[in-house]
DNA sequence: CCTTGAAGCTATAGTTGCTAGAGACATTAG
DNA sequence: CTAATGTCTCTAGCAACTATAGCTTCAAGG
């Protein structure tokens, strides 16, 4: 049995969160030892680090959510569990544009600035002229209706 | 002379973000109509386009904050606001590095979903099992001292 | 056996970057 | 002039934690 901040060390999560996330419903409430201190088995650690991986993927604790109670009843079919997948990737797919344009961006930004004075800086001048941007891509809705 | 409303439009941010933004002190206390209805110049919609374009380049407002101050005193060298920038392209790099790698495991998870039972999906699996994962790169920290 | 310090407990409030609501006043179109 | 829309302030809420305060419990050393 491990208590609360050995299941933390183990699974990579702070203790605060771990409590957190049995607050919110994701962990079942843990045993208690005599002494009222939570006391956890080696499922709570595989339920953790499950938790933990899927967040380091990005999935959202909703999904997280989903996802469990998906495993929690094995038996049904695999599509939701795949369907939830899927919605992610495609998430994915788009954060990864947004940010590959955003990294062009600024690598743009970066190189064109010699080290001069802030009056002829590049950097300040790209944020604050929205058309000396070369990613249309990014901030597209600005001006709809003038 | 433009109010809220307008230029919450001209710029593209919601009328309440705005308010917030004064609120923080991102943006300078507006001038006020007879009514007490705030009124802006162009110089606001040019701070509020900086602010706009910057966050949607990634930038923290503490970033946008310190860029602003900046911009302020526009005689100062431009290193401090290179360096803004180059900080937020390693940010950049970062997440786009785990994106990657988060795509190229949520597409292994699909591919591998073949629509079975949940018993058999590796979904469910990969999430739980760290070994499984085919990107050391995510969670490095897990398990540091057994 | 006792003490001390670390780790645990609950409960509350703070973080970031907004967004949403309530209820009152201002402005504008018809 | 009235009705509709816009704006005002203030408060509370969202995700997903993180930090604080003021306790109790536990493990190890003397």
């Amino acid at each position: 049995m491990l208590t609360i901040g050995k299941l933390g060390a183990k699974a990579g999560v702070k203790v605060p969160t771990i409590r957190y996330y049995e607050q919110i419903g994701l962990l079942p409430e843990a045993e208690r030892s005599a002494g009222n201190q939570r006391l956890y088995g080696s499922k709570a650690l595989e339920r953790l680090a499950f938790i933990r991986h899927a967040r380091d993927l990005g999935f959202t604790l909703e999904a997280i959510r989903d996802l469990l109670s998906l495993s929690d009843n094995p038996d049904q079919s695999c599509a939701a569990a795949d369907a939830i997948a899927k919605a992610q990737l495609l998430e994915v797919e788009n954060r990864l544009a947004r940010l590959t344009a955003l990294k062009a961006e600024l690598e743009r930004m970066v190189v064109q600035c010699a080290g001069g004075r802030i009056a002829d800086c590049r950097v300040i001048e790209v944020l604050g002229d929205h058309s000396l941007c070369a990613t249309d891509h990014l901030h597209p809705e600005t001006e709809e209706t003038p």
